[in-house]
DNA sequence: TAGGCATTTAGGTAAATGCCTAAATTTGTT
DNA sequence: AACAAATTTAGGCATTTACCTAAATGCCTA
């Protein structure tokens, strides 16, 4: 786990979002959106960008660098990319700055 | 705690370092320097400068961001500025992205 | 294989950050 | 009061980041 690289990627409020978002899909993207909901795949590219109110491909870019840094997980799937987040990596920065900072 | 602000102050390679070096002090920094060392002071932004090789004012500007943050605390004295952690803080940032990221 | 939808890549502008030097300020000392 | 030492503030240039729109690509299905 490269720190830097992770802070950089959680040095931006709608990131940070994102990955609240992402904790609850249910509690943050409409019913609608969730039809096809599985833990294992996450959620859309263009969902989290809906949410976010932002243009897809910034979103895009930004789900990119998460996977990148390890904090997400994409997963394609026909025409969609999902995202969920990657608890382990998450917990493992906890423990990094927790223990090493 | 404002969870981006902090954040933001970490992202930076320099003021990770700084954090690191102010864990022990004795570690990186010349002996000669911390004669009137302590550890409720710190270390003062000279020799921090001088230790990261970039300019004072740069450095001192980097101190003072994470003393708002609060990652750091800033002691002034005589014609000094000392900063040493606020391991209160750094273990409240471990324990948010623990539960709350 | 043509068309369509989701996503990614490219490319551009504005704002933020990185770092510097010079000038101003603070504080202790003649 | 005047000078010196440490720091801070101001101002500037270069690089990075934040976003966007337009164009390209990937993966369906007719």
């Amino acid at each position: 786990m490269k720190l830097l690289e992770v802070i950089k990627s959680l040095s931006n409020q709608t990131r940070l979002d994102i990955l609240t978002w992402l904790k609850d899909p249910f509690a943050y993207f409409p019913a609608e959106e969730l039809a096809d909901y599985s833990p294992s795949l996450g959620v859309c590219v263009s969902d989290i960008a809906k949410k976010a109110k932002m243009s897809i491909p910034t979103v895009s870019v930004y789900l990119k660098n998460m996977a990148v840094a390890e904090l997400l997980v994409a997963t394609r799937k026909d025409k969609w990319t999902y995202y969920k987040r990657n608890e382990e990596a998450i917990q493992q920065l906890a423990q990094l700055i927790k223990n090493n900072l």
